[in-house]
DNA sequence: GTCTATATGAAGATAGAC
DNA sequence: GTCTATCTTCATATAGAC
């Protein structure tokens, strides 16, 4: 993982990766079938992680509570892992087709939780926004973009962040504040 | 570039470069010093593009104005080139160091400039946020993350997008409506 | 489960004819 | 300015000994 986020799937070698756990190239097709598959894997269980962390926050009956535990979550989530969440990002295409298919399943769930909030908050007039599917897009584009700057141990905190990127996206939805 | 975007940087072989372009690979040398100029060019030709439309824009002492102005001219750029936005985001880690500094200037400065019209709205009071520099960079975020849904000929319209990322861009930094 | 050795192919780049 | 041919290196993946 941490060699795929660094020099991007292709230009890492099956020597590369070998040298770096410590045995040689041939034996690394005693864990994995091929390269394919360790990309795959990586990005599978990062998408499983992320829907399971989602499923496990609690029911909000209030669209804008709902939004902001959403929000805490997808960035805390992000921020936690950039290695993960660069490969997920960038390797796509790399993927085979089977395997992108797979993954972009993932996503597009993940995707329409938010959309679901979204809408349920616009129906029930909270949500300020013209069109729940470009919020959708758009929120996820903000608070993911956490990863090109933010670094644990910089000027601000995460909860700091995560405090700043919410009232953000409380306007951006046109939502009151709590 | 329509191939580093499709397939990735390192992916892509001069062989099948020269193919695309209908010649040999060893014609290609006639053009380029080697491959990483390839990718250094389209990335500095793009990141020049676009500082130079960002300072062909006229010079609004609103700051609302100001960032509408800048909002559009981001979205639309970014949205007309899909290809080289791609390129510039993804292949970062491609350029060798020297280059990697470069760009890295170019997209400081771009930056800047954003961030230069939300201080400024900050400090007249017609934005609420409560960092410009977290505000920028969720800008720009959301701004270029239109690239990941949008196409030509689709539900909407550029024009339409570009009034609905504004509106969610004018209430996520708090400025009243014009 | 790891090693060495290797099969097979493709990569970036260059040389020199035309 | 393009071609063919080639240098050199590296790639993924496999075979078979230990």
């Amino acid at each position: 993982m941490r060699l795929f986020a660094q020099h991007g799937y292709a230009a890492v070698s099956m020597r590369q990766i070998a040298r770096d756990v410590g045995v040689q190239a041939g034996a690394l097709y005693n864990y994995t079938p091929d390269k394919q598959s360790l990309l795959f894997d990586l990005m599978q269980t990062h998408m499983g992680d992320l829907l399971a962390a989602r499923a496990e926050l609690p029911m909000e009956p209030d669209p804008v509570a709902a939004l902001k535990a959403f929000a805490r979550l997808h960035l805390r989530f992000h921020a936690e892992r950039p290695d993960e969440v660069f490969i997920a990002y960038m390797e796509l295409r790399n993927l085979s087709d089977d395997n992108f298919t797979k993954i972009e399943e993932m996503r597009r769930a993940y995707e329409d939780q938010l959309e679901a909030i979204l809408r349920a908050g616009i129906e029930q007039g909270v949500f300020r926004v013209a069109d729940s599917k470009i919020a959708t897009m758009a929120a996820i584009a903000m608070l993911t973009g956490v990863n090109t700057w933010f670094r644990q141990g910089g000027r601000l905190s995460l909860s700091e962040v995560e405090q700043i990127y919410w009232e953000m996206l409380r306007q951006a939805v046109g939502a009151q504040s709590e």
